[in-house]
DNA sequence: ATCGGCTCGCGCAA
DNA sequence: TGCGCGAAGCCGAT
């Protein structure tokens, strides 16, 4: 049972007689397993005794798309492909503008069932779309476990006031979702679309930004995350409890880019941790606080926060103490190249740049030193938000997700509390060497000097004054 | 090693 | 209107 909750009409237009397919445009939920908008498309198909076409837009005009993201999201359309396949579902991607290609593959369509995103260019995208659209088109939402205003209907202060509103209604809709059977398979010829056989072709097609090459570390798919979650659940959560502050233990999920892809579904991973059998209790709670209260936090402040790209979004307690400190004498000061370069005196956080540049990953509590350094060492906490921004987008695989933007303004004072008094930082909460009491930073640095030389890095990190 | 103070605003109890 | 409390802070006193 999909939940009634999960499904919004975009356009109210009357469903086509004479059609060929029911469409589900794949644009989020790039995923074959667990997802409620292609099931959804699938009852819709059975109950007129059509097939499923399932279709897909790639543009490289995305805003800092580059070859590292796309050559992720291709596995996992490589994925997407043959599961379909087996399905006996159409599947076609094309080069273009999202919802212009959904548009034109509508016009053979009884109606258009789209998954949902929720920042400004993926509501976007869909508002084009169900305005142009001339058959009905239902947005399913499949990548959020509480639908978002379900949850709340206001932009939320903080964790504390989201979490009873989540944790009171996210039990309806932790539930299995069970692929349904087809009555019509696929048969014609599919639309003219993409060969996904080989990615580089692909990437050479978009001619998409080169300077930020694909990883070895991760590879994009739903096969890929469902492996690493197992592994996760067989061996890593045991040491989950002890192990997931320290960033050079590796004993997180690392589920974070595929849930950016919509390569699984989040709902299907809370499912898995509550059926874990080597798990402590503690240790599940504190992985589904991450996974749904804090990453549903993110979506709660990029629905509706409409600034949430911008320093604006920093609440106004914040921004103001930030401003009585902006002509704080700095002991250290970068420029955003040099940040960008890993070229500070510090060489734990160079260690950090130089994971994240070289394997599109870097440590939750690495992320957080990380990022207040970079407003410490700014000159100005608007340009830092900026570096912070472009930093994140440009080389996470997980950048430009909801959550990018919310960790950014958390390192201002988004979501938090204020705290003593510092130089630069005001009563916003400072970070410092205290952070390396916790775990073995040396062995970090190693960590990443081989994860760096896996990917193709020469040399090790500079020896740096700290 | 541990503890209190620092400091703001939401949301609930009253 | 008062009060408890919050993403993992820092500093100084004991």
């Amino acid at each position: 049972m999909i939940q009634t909750s999960r499904i919004q009409t975009l356009c109210e237009a009357p469903p086509r007689n004479e059609a060929d397919y029911v469409l589900y445009w794949m644009q989020q939920s790039q995923r074959a397993v667990f997802n409620p908008a292609l099931e959804i498309a699938v009852e819709e198909a059975n109950a007129r005794d059509l097939p499923v076409l399932v279709g897909f837009g790639l543009t490289a005009r995305y805003p800092e798309a580059n070859a590292r993201h796309y050559a992720f999201l291709l596995q996992g359309l490589q994925d997407v492909a043959s599961r379909l396949a087996e399905r006996g579902i159409g599947f076609v991607v094309r080069l273009g503008e999202p919802p212009d290609v959904a548009l034109e593959l509508s016009r053979r369509g009884a109606i258009v069932v789209c998954d949902r995103g929720y920042l400004k260019p993926q509501v976007a995208w869909r508002r084009t779309l169900a305005i142009a659209a001339e058959v009905r088109v239902l947005q399913v939402e499949g990548d959020a476990v509480v639908p978002v205003e379900v949850a709340s209907t206001k932009h939320e202060f903080a964790a504390r006031t989201i979490r009873p509103k989540i944790q009171r209604r996210m039990d309806e809709f932790i539930e299995p979702l069970e692929p349904r059977p087809l009555r019509r398979r696929w048969a014609g010829p599919t639309p003219a679309g993409l060969s996904l056989r080989e990615t580089a072709p692909v990437l050479q097609a978009l001619g998409v930004d080169n300077a930020v090459p694909p990883v070895k570390r991760f590879t994009g798919g739903y096969g890929e995350a469902r492996r690493r979650l197992d592994a996760f659940l067989e061996d890593g959560f045991s040491r989950y409890g002890a192990q997931r502050g320290k960033p050079e233990a590796a004993a997180a999920s690392h589920m974070s880019p595929y849930l950016h892809y919509g390569h699984i579904s989040p709902v299907e991973i809370a499912l898995a941790v509550r059926a874990a059998a080597h798990a402590q209790s503690e240790d599940r709670t504190s992985y589904l606080e991450e996974l749904i209260v804090r990453r549903e936090l993110a979506i709660n402040h990029v629905a509706f926060e409409p600034a949430y790209d911008s320093y604006a979004a920093v609440p106004e307690w914040a921004r103001k103490t930030l401003a009585a400190h902006a002509l704080d004498p700095r002991p250290h000061l970068y420029t955003p190249d040099e940040f960008e370069a890993g070229a500070t005196h510090d060489r734990y956080w160079n260690a950090a740049m130089l994971e994240m540049r070289a394997t599109g990953y870097m440590h939750n509590h690495l992320r957080m030193y990380w990022g207040k350094k970079v407003l410490e060492w700014s000159a100005r906490p608007e340009q830092a938000f900026e570096t912070l921004l472009r930093l994140n987008n440009r080389w996470f695989l997980d950048g430009r997700d909801a959550n990018s933007f919310m960790n950014v303004g958390w390192i201002f004072g988004l979501h938090d509390r204020p705290w003593g008094p510092q130089p630069v930082f005001g009563t916003v909460r400072s970070m410092g060497r205290n952070t390396f009491r916790k775990f073995d930073a040396d062995a970090y640095v190693r960590v990443v000097e081989a994860l760096a030389a896996h990917e193709g890095h020469s040399g090790r990190l500079a020896a740096g004054a700290v």
